[in-house]
DNA sequence: CCGGAATGATTTAGGCTTAAAGCATCTTGC
DNA sequence: GCAAGATGCTTTAAGCCTAAATCATTCCGG
């Protein structure tokens, strides 16, 4: 997510804005009682319940995700895309293709060969053309590569740990699950994204 | 989230690398049973349970993010990063320092600086220096740029409902009750960054 | 007052990200 | 065979993002 983070409340403290790390993060979360032009309906489904949980979700995660990166890059030197490419490499044992890699990602493909291009200098990954397909590039990891993340990996997966650790067991599993019914509810309702025709449709 | 997303499983398909908009999500989710190095403690308190709570917070994040990023774009031509700073400014009833933009929106000073730059450009918002203190930069929306807001807010609210639908309600605010606690958590064990010190500490 | 430190914003260099265009290769229908 | 289209990757232009350096201003202790 290069997160960005949409349509909070907090208002003023024109004179100090320091100590917004501390408690101004308190007033951050009610979405106030703006109701711009989105009517209530009838039926009082709700309208304003899924906003509210979106920005939380993004919120959580921007917050996270910035904190990771920036471990990431304190104690390792390295960014969180590569470190991203390299978790899905060591998992894919008989290498990815390139549009697998984007896939899974959920990255352009272009991003991916920018990605790839740095870790190829590095040492962590190979690329080779299929045998059976000359479009396609096949990218692998390489012993120190593999030797590279598992270090990172398991700094990774304490930093989670620690972030989480307010949240007991149940309730990280409950949700879990939320957000897996959330995520089918989204891919449900997203078109397949046709990849820009050439010339007319 | 300028998204990127760590670690899931999904091995193979060689040699038809398509159709993973479909169904090649289904596994996508197991962690799988690889357990590199991160040992189940004594007590049985959770080692993973943590890990994939995360991994599907970030896919869940990336894939709305991802999808709301290009209906903004096709249906009005602007940004996310654009829309979530108007989107703060509308809240900020007498407009935001720049420092404060910062903050709401997670995002570096530089960072602001080059959006507010191009919202300036399309006429969107003003920025002018406090005049109580002329290191200040207060920024605000334009008649202008409220009322585009308040159009792209519109759209951008149905959308967030549409991709939610596969959820109840009570199951949504439960959703929203467990990011709370999640935020709270991670904000309590993330040290305040220091602002990087000109010379010695 | 004055100098050092802190603060707020901008600039800079480097990296990530996308959409769209372009190139090479493969597949398909005939 | 072979042309038309599909597919896989790379390139390009533009924009987002960060950390660190820099500049301007304010604050504070003396």
């Amino acid at each position: 997510m290069s997160g960005s983070v949409a349509a909070r409340i907090c208002v003023g403290l024109r004179n100090r804005a320091d100590d917004a790390r501390g408690d101004a993060w308190a007033g951050v979360w009610d979405l106030g009682e703006e109701d711009r032009g989105a009517p209530v309906e009838a039926e009082g489904r709700d309208t304003r319940t899924a906003v509210r949980a979106w920005l939380r979700l993004l919120t959580c995660t921007t917050l996270i995700e910035n904190e990771i990166r920036s471990r990431l890059r304190e104690q390792f030197d390295f960014t969180l895309p590569r470190f991203d490419l390299l978790a899905q490499l060591d998992k894919a044992e008989d290498g990815l293709v390139l549009g697998e890699a984007s896939k899974l990602l959920m990255v352009s493909a272009g991003n991916v060969t920018a990605v790839v291009e740095k870790l190829l200098a590095s040492g962590y990954i190979t690329r080779q053309p299929s045998p059976t397909d000359r479009r396609v590039q096949i990218i692998r990891l390489t012993h120190a590569g593999r030797a590279a993340f598992r270090t990172m990996a398991e700094a990774h997966h304490g930093w989670v740990e620690e972030l989480f650790a307010g949240l007991s067991d149940d309730e990280t599993t409950t949700l879990t699950d939320s957000l897996a019914r959330l995520k089918r509810s989204a891919q449900s309702r997203i078109e397949p994204r046709e990849p820009s025709r050439r010339r007319g449709a």
